[in-house]
RNA sequence: GGUGCCAUAGCUCAGUUGGUAGAGCAAAGGAAUGAAAAUCCUAGUGUCCCCGGUUCGAUUCCUGGUGGCACCA
């Protein structure tokens, strides 16, 4: 039985070591399951795997677009299962690790089949938010999905206008196309999270921005800085350098403060999120044994 | 040493004409179906610096401490 070892965690709790020392111990490949590292050009930033790590075992998803590329966890899920169904032809087992929920999510459990909203509309839908504001979207939302209108989370905006977009692309309600039920994998799914204590998990992160500071992430940033209005850059470790320039941010040490805070709450929702999540078995990063057992006793 | 100002939430501060108090930020908890490192929601929190005095009642007024800041010596 072919078996996909999924290692999530929060940010900085140590996720890319422990993957390659599993990955060699079940001669399997790496494949990434991060929003963010999967773009070129702001490694540093996301603490994507170094070059030295991507040549010990084959990676998939690390700087493979462009800062210019729009992606999504939809897409993700195809270009990611494509992967990973070819490397169960050469191995029993795949490592998949990252700490982007939804595109976790959206391989082991799948997502609806909802269609990429055409520029026209998303255009079309940010005007109304920008020209009339939220409350004409959820007027909007009501009339064209009035069962989602009852559900959503109508003070978030992003999700508004999203099932306004797709109302308009598709001429009937989003809701039409919400299942939610779980897809069937020609693999099983082994959940490791990966946790620590909530002080030495936040110290860690305070450090590791440090340490990226020293390793250039300011040039880093400033190179990207013409690209900063891609969705790739609304990424922590690069808003915070743009505000700066951009006369928003009053000093470097406070961008530094700003990134670690951030990088903090991002922790923070990722293991609200992993928490409901009853597949996951928790270990301490440390634990590689127990780990290992567990995996190899399923 | 003298004079003046200040001391309230983890931080910055507001406030109570005397009836034991509230903002922002932080921390905490939560939501989540193609932008998700995005986006959004929710409470909580107090020896009101200390000892006395006045008062039915003092965080608030008064005396004296302590600490900080400013100015004068």
């Amino acid at each position: 039985m072919k078996k996909l070892i999924v290692l999530l965690g929060p940010t900085g709790v140590g996720k890319t070591d422990l993957s390659i020392r599993l990955a060699q111990r079940f001669g399997a490949s790496i494949v990434s399951a991060d929003s963010r590292q999967l773009y070129k050009g702001i490694e540093i930033g996301t603490a994507a795997p170094t070059p030295e790590q991507l040549a010990q075992v084959p990676h998939y998803f690390i700087g493979t677009h462009t800062l210019e590329q729009d992606y999504s966890a939809g897409q993700y899920e195809l270009d990611a299962l494509q992967v990973i169904e070819k490397l169960f032809e050469q191995s029993n087992y795949v490592v998949l690790t990252g700490g982007s929920m939804m595109y976790i999510d959206a391989v082991c459990n799948g997502m609806d089949d909802i269609p990429t909203v055409s520029d026209a509309v998303r255009k079309q839908v940010q005007d109304i938010y920008q020209t009339q504001g939220l409350v004409a979207l959820q007027t909007l939302l009501k009339e064209l999905d009035p069962a989602h209108y009852q559900k959503v989370d109508l003070c978030n905006y992003r999700r508004v206008m999203h099932a306004v977009e797709v109302c308009l692309e598709i001429g009937k309600p989003y809701s039409t196309l919400l299942t939610h039920s779980k897809k069937e994998r020609p693999f099983s799914i082994i959940k490791i999270g990966l946790n620590r204590p909530r002080p030495e998990l936040y110290e860690r992160i305070n450090q590791r921005v440090e340490i990226m500071i020293a390793d250039g992430l300011e040039e880093e940033a400033k190179r990207a800085y013409p690209y900063k209005h891609n969705n790739s850059l609304n990424t922590v470790g690069f808003k915070e350098w743009f505000d700066f320039w951009d006369g928003k941010i009053e000093s470097k040490e406070r961008v530094i403060e700003l990134i670690q805070q951030n990088s903090r709450h991002y922790a923070k929702r990722q293991l609200t999120w992993f928490n409901r999540d009853t597949e996951i078995t928790w270990f301490h990063p440390t634990d590689e044994d127990k780990i290992i057992q567990h995996i190899e006793g399923l």
